[in-house]
DNA sequence: GGCTTCTGGTTACATTTGATACCAACCTGT
DNA sequence: ACAGGTTGGTATCAAATGTAACCAGAAGCC
């Protein structure tokens, strides 16, 4: 028998939409920047300059969103881009001056956001949950790709 | 320092986002209904007869959404819109024999989903994972309402 | 070298989604 | 009973998202 309140899909969808729309709320109020902009300021921040690509890559975006966020980024001057060496149709972003500064304004915001959010949680229940949702996304795309 | 990777709003959505892609492609493809209005049927299937207001406080979606999902099962004569005699305003939606009958068979479907989903899971983590959604939820909302 | 095929990135289009405005019916106080 | 405010539901508008078309450059093949 189908109860939907114990229904996992429905149970993770509504969790993460409140989350989401709470983090989503605090970027766009106090920076003016979307979550995908966010994604990709983070990873430039984390990782040193990227191609758009890679971007997608590592935080599982596709091609059109990171195109749509990048730009506005730029526009602000908040990214760089340069000529991809490598590869003629490419390029490589980075974070301006500003953006970096971005970057150390926001995290601490995050990270807090992420405490109060778990708030009360021990080490070892934060740390089994993102396993399982690791492992709930990996099988939901394995289910995805054979059809 | 902070780590996308282990960041939890951000693995929350992408699980999430996983999930239900896969779960609304099945449903889409299968029975042409959305994701809102398969909560319309199942809430409707689990507890008789609602008003667009209940099933929406029940679902967690909001009355706009309730609306406009609902009119696209009532135009496929899966549900039915009574006048609800307590108030002229509202009506009380009902699924039709139709209604009914998608239900039966798109039940066994999505939790056939969810099996495939939760394979190898034990009762307790998956009792646990719920709580603990729950529970990030309840925050999420009440860090949403106090600001 | 010239042809096809593939791939990174952008653009354009269609659909979904959310926020706001709106209307009608209800409720409250007087 | 009726004026002011509230609530259920719908319609409207703008923004976000996904899909598919598109364009250049790259890679493979003969």
């Amino acid at each position: 028998m189908l109860r939907l309140d114990d229904y996992l899909p429905y149970r993770l969808s509504v969790a993460a939409n409140e989350v989401s729309r709470l983090v989503a709320r605090a970027y766009q109020d106090q920076f003016g920047i979307t979550i995908p902009q966010w994604r990709i300021v983070a990873n430039l921040a984390e990782h040193g300059p990227l191609t758009p690509l890679e971007i997608g890559r590592r935080a599982v975006m596709d091609k059109v969103t990171v195109s749509r966020a990048s730009q506005g980024l730029v526009r602000r001057a908040l990214l760089e881009r340069q000529a991809n060496g490598r590869d003629g149709r490419s390029h490589v972003l980075s974070l301006s001056e500003g953006g970096k500064a971005l970057y150390e304004t926001v995290a601490p915001m995050a990270l807090a956001l992420e405490r109060a959010l778990l708030d009360q949680w021990s080490e070892g229940q934060i740390q089994e949950l993102h396993d399982r949702l690791r492992q709930l996304q990996r099988t939901a795309s394995v289910l995805a790709a054979g059809r």
